[in-house]
DNA sequence: ACTGATTTGGGTACGCTATACGCAAACAAG
DNA sequence: CTTGTTTGCGTATAGCGTACCCAAATCAGT
């Protein structure tokens, strides 16, 4: 094997198994996509920050430097898991209903995808991995967005508009529910710790949209208990824009049949 | 001075410069703006994997250990960065113009606030820190929204979708043309490495659509070189979900006089 | 069956990180 | 001048990613 850690050409030959064992030498207790699972365990279960090469190594009962024997650093590791669970999205009803709600569907599937994994959501992918997970969901996903007479850069478009606001209100939506338990503080007890203080620092005059709003705010999501609606708002809006696009396309190539083929 | 290391109550007096010198002891040799304003300085320069206590205090000239006599952890340290730089924004020209332009402004203003700061995107404020800066923040662009028949919570909720588009998308952006200092090479390089590979292992058949738009968004970009317009399109698009639900929002309260007192 | 090449497993070690602890220096008040 | 208080910082610890190296295991060829 040559020397080729830190080689994306290396990893693309991980993603997509092209790399055979050559027969010769002794035989691998361990296979890739063991060292990918249980990194996946782990990351679920403790999260980013208790994800190290040791804490895996320990889960599959191997040496840490083992690991390295199938994946030249973390970071390569960290494509592997983002592709594996890229994998996992299936959108079997793509063809039903109209592109809205197929839209609507695959903001869903992303959000639940982030829920069970939401290391995900710290898992910065510099260049996301080409492996045939995450092709093969761009794919999938961009099938909604077929025929509804968007160019194909405006369909990676709208797609990625859709992808990044799912990535954000998931994550506000998970710190706001699971910051409770990693600090043994309720949302509320912070609040109630700072707002003294707050109370008694805060120019009123200066700052009177904040605190109005802030507290609006904070007491609906806290009253209603429910921070689903924040979610909702911003999805509703984000589809009414790429709608009121699609609309708008659509009237400006009224004389040329359709844009591109399905 | 008690301890109230990990105390969000002290990072909220440190923000709001709560925490007089008592007068006895010895006079401190740099105070915690100068701290603040160090690490800012590292993490501008060398990014987020750059800024370590060390290398904060080697830019002061003190010794790794004194920081923590002004600050009682790094992640204390990041909320006063945080704050710091929220401060830098400035809303002079706030009344001028309909809301929409007024929205732009902010979203362009926050925009070039993470491209002046890219470390920012990394920075993860669990709960944002409540300091004068972030407030002052959120209070200016408020008013972006005031007045124009919106709910308190939906200001809060289309202001929060506005943020964070604007944070998504720049951080693709950055990613984008920063990757090629980083890594050494250039996007271009990158794909003509990767290509000849995935073309060999890439079912041409089931991939079809990411195939044809993944090229088609590559011409593209690298094409017209602009990854402004990716920014453009998607900016644009919030901003016509806003726009849309703006306009309901009037029609359904014409009998109601005004939403919320200016 | 034996030899030599090849590959994996994993121990040890290095340089990095954040930070707990404790002591000495510097200063104010009595 | 003493006493109390605060700061600066050296030392030490536990954890991290990973470079390096050698032994164990397994193959192909004889």
């Amino acid at each position: 094997m040559v020397d080729d850690r830190r080689n994306p050409v290396r990893t693309l030959e991980l993603l997509w198994n092209l790399r055979a064992h050559s027969g010769r030498g002794r035989r691998a207790g361990i296979g890739i996509d063991q060292v990918t699972a249980a990194a996946i365990e782990v990351a679920d279960a403790d999260g980013m920050d208790g994800l190290s090469m040791r804490s895996v190594a320990d889960r599959l009962g191997v040496g840490t430097m083992s690991l390295y024997r199938h994946v030249s650093s973390k970071e390569e590791l960290l494509d592997l898991m983002v592709d594996s669970v890229s994998a996992e999205v299936r959108y079997d009803d793509a063809g039903h209903g109209d592109w809205r709600s197929r839209l609507e569907r695959v903001a869903r599937s992303n959000r639940s995808m982030f829920e069970r994994h939401p290391w995900l959501l710290r898992a910065f992918p510099r260049r996301p991995p080409q492996g045939p997970g995450v092709i093969g969901k761009y794919d999938a996903e961009l099938r909604t967005l077929e025929g509804i007479g968007l160019t194909d850069v405006e369909m990676d478009s709208a797609l990625t508009l859709v992808l990044g606001y799912v990535r954000d209100a998931t994550a506000n939506l998970l710190e706001w529910t699971t910051m409770s338990e990693r600090t043994g503080q309720s949302d509320d007890e912070w609040w109630a710790e700072l707002a003294p203080l707050l109370d008694r620092v805060l120019d009123r005059e200066r700052y009177s949209l904040a605190v109005r709003v802030g507290t609006s705010a904070a007491r609906y999501y806290e009253g209603l208990h429910d921070p689903e609606h924040a979610f909702e708002f911003g999805l509703q809006r984000v589809l009414d824009g790429i709608e009121s696009f699609v609309t708008a396309a659509r009237l400006n190539t009224v004389s040329k049949p359709d844009q591109e083929g399905t």
